[in-house]
DNA sequence: GAGTGTATCAACACAGTGTCGACTGGCTCA
DNA sequence: TGAGCCAGTCGACACTGTGTTGATACACTC
C-alpha cells in the first residue's frame, strides 16, 4: 500500500531536472482544485472523483497524494490559519498603548484573514461537525489565541484600566467564540447576520465593554 | 411512490381499535432510536438501516414514514425548540425589572433547555453545514430571538438605563452567537470550552456589560 | 541490467442510498 | 359477503461513492 505523503515541505526532491509533471504540481493541483470547487459548493457535495479530475489524476492516483478529501481540507485550512497568525503580529500584546485602536487592529486582522479565504473559513468549520482531525487542529489554534488573550486581559485588569470581572480564560473564549460564529454567519450570508461593513465595529464595542465596561478605556499613557 | 408522512397530528386515526402497531407508534420509534443513537455517535455515523432495524421496521419502509435521516432529525430539533421557547416565557421582555436577575433567568432557561437535550442540540448544529434544511429551521428560530432581543435592548436604552451604542439588532446577534458557540463547545466537551458551571456566569456577563456597560444596572424601580 | 522508489490506473469489493413492484390484512360500503 | 381500497410492509434492484489490490511504467542509482 503506498503512503499517502504528507504535505512535509523537505521531502528530498532528487537530483536535476523534474519530471514533466512533479508530485508537488499535482498535490499543488488537487489543493487549487478543492479550493476552486469549494466557492461553489460544500465539501461533502464535492467527490474524490472531482478532485482527480479536477487535477488531471485517476481516483486511486488521488489517494497517492491525500488520505481522503478532508485531509485536503485540512491542509488548505492549516494554511490559512497560519496565514491568520502571520499577519495578526503581536497587537494584542500592545493593547496597553491603545485599547480601542489596537483591539480593532487585532481582531480587524482575523476578519480581514478569514474574509479574504471565505470559502476555506466555511469549508474548514463545517468539516469541524464530521471531522475530528479538523476540529483537533482548530481547537489548537483557538487555544492560542484564548491564552493570549486572556493574559491581555489579565495585564489590563492588574494595570487597572479593566475592572476585576469573571475569569479572564472564559470571557477570552466567550469573545473569541462569538467571533467565530459572527463571522461564519456573515460569510456565509445566513440570515440572520451581521453586514459585512458592521461586523468589525459591532464585535469591537462588545470586546471593550465586556473588558473594560466602557468603549473608551485608558490608555496607559494617559 | 408512498408520499412520506408529515408528522401532522391530525391525521385521522380510523376507527376503533389500532392494530398491533400502528403508524404513530413507529414513527415515534425511529424518533426514539435517533435520539438514542445520537447519545453515542454522529449523524453521518449512523445508517438509514441503523435506525430501521432500531424501530423494528426495513428500511424500504422507513422511507413511508421519513424521506431522509435529516428529517428525522429535523423533526426532533424542532421539537426541542418549541419546547426551549415555551419554557422560557416572555423575561426579556420584563427585563426592566431587574436587569440582572431577568437576563439570568431567561439565559438559564434558555441553557437549560439545550442542556437536557445535548445530543440533539449537537446533532442539530453539526447539520447545518449540511442540511439548508436545518439551517432555514434555526435561522427562523434564531430571527425570533435576534427581534426580542435587539427589542428589550432599545426599550433599556429608551428608559436610560443602557446607554446607546452600536445598533441594537447588531449587539442581539453577536450576543445570540456567542451563546449558540459558547453552548456548543461546552456541551461537546472541546477543547478550549468554558466548564459547564461556569456558563452562565460568564455569558450574563457579557450580555450585561454589553448592553449596560456595567454588571450592575438599574431597574426600573430604583 | 538489476534494483529501488515514485507515480500511475483498470478493475474490484463494498457500503449506503433511494426506488419499484408486489404483497398483506384490516376496513368500508354496495 | 365479497370487491375494492388503502396504510403499511419489504425483497430485490440500480446507482453512487469509497477505498484497495495488483500490475505496470518510468527515472534514476549503483
Amino acid at each position: 500500500m503506498p503512503q499517502p505523503r504528507t504535505s512535509d515541505p523537505q521531502r528530498p526532491t532528487r537530483g536535476r531536472r523534474a519530471r514533466k509533471v512533479s508530485g508537488d504540481e499535482r498535490e499543488r493541483a488537487i489543493l487549487a482544485t478543492l479550493e476552486r470547487l469549494l466557492e461553489e459548493r460544500s465539501l461533502h457535495e464535492i467527490s474524490i472523483d472531482d478532485l482527480a479530475r479536477g487535477a488531471g489524476i485517476s481516483r486511486p492516483t488521488f489517494y497517492f497524494y491525500f488520505a481522503s478529501k478532508e485531509a485536503v481540507l485540512l491542509s488548505l485550512f492549516e494554511r490559512m490559519l497560519g496565514e491568520a497568525q502571520a499577519t495578526r503580529g503581536d497587537t494584542l500584546n500592545r493593547l496597553a498603548e491603545d485599547p480601542a485602536a489596537r483591539l480593532r487592529e487585532a481582531l480587524g486582522a482575523f476578519f480581514e484573514a478569514f474574509r479574504s479565504r471565505r470559502a476555506v473559513t466555511l469549508a474548514g468549520a463545517d468539516a469541524q461537525a464530521s471531522s475530528a482531525e479538523v476540529r483537533e487542529v482548530w481547537g489548537h489554534v483557538m487555544e492560542a489565541w484564548v491564552a493570549e488573550a486572556a493574559a491581555a486581559i489579565e495585564a489590563e485588569r492588574a494595570r487597572g484600566a479593566a475592572p476585576p470581572g469573571v475569569a479572564a480564560r472564559d470571557l477570552a473564549i466567550s469573545l473569541l467564540s462569538m467571533n467565530e460564529r459572527v463571522f461564519h454567519t456573515t460569510f456565509a450570508r445566513q440570515q440572520p447576520s451581521i453586514a459585512e461593513d458592521d461586523v468589525l465595529d459591532t464585535i469591537v464595542s462588545v470586546w471593550l465593554h465586556a473588558i473594560y465596561g466602557t468603549a473608551t478605556p485608558p490608555a496607559a499613557g494617559a
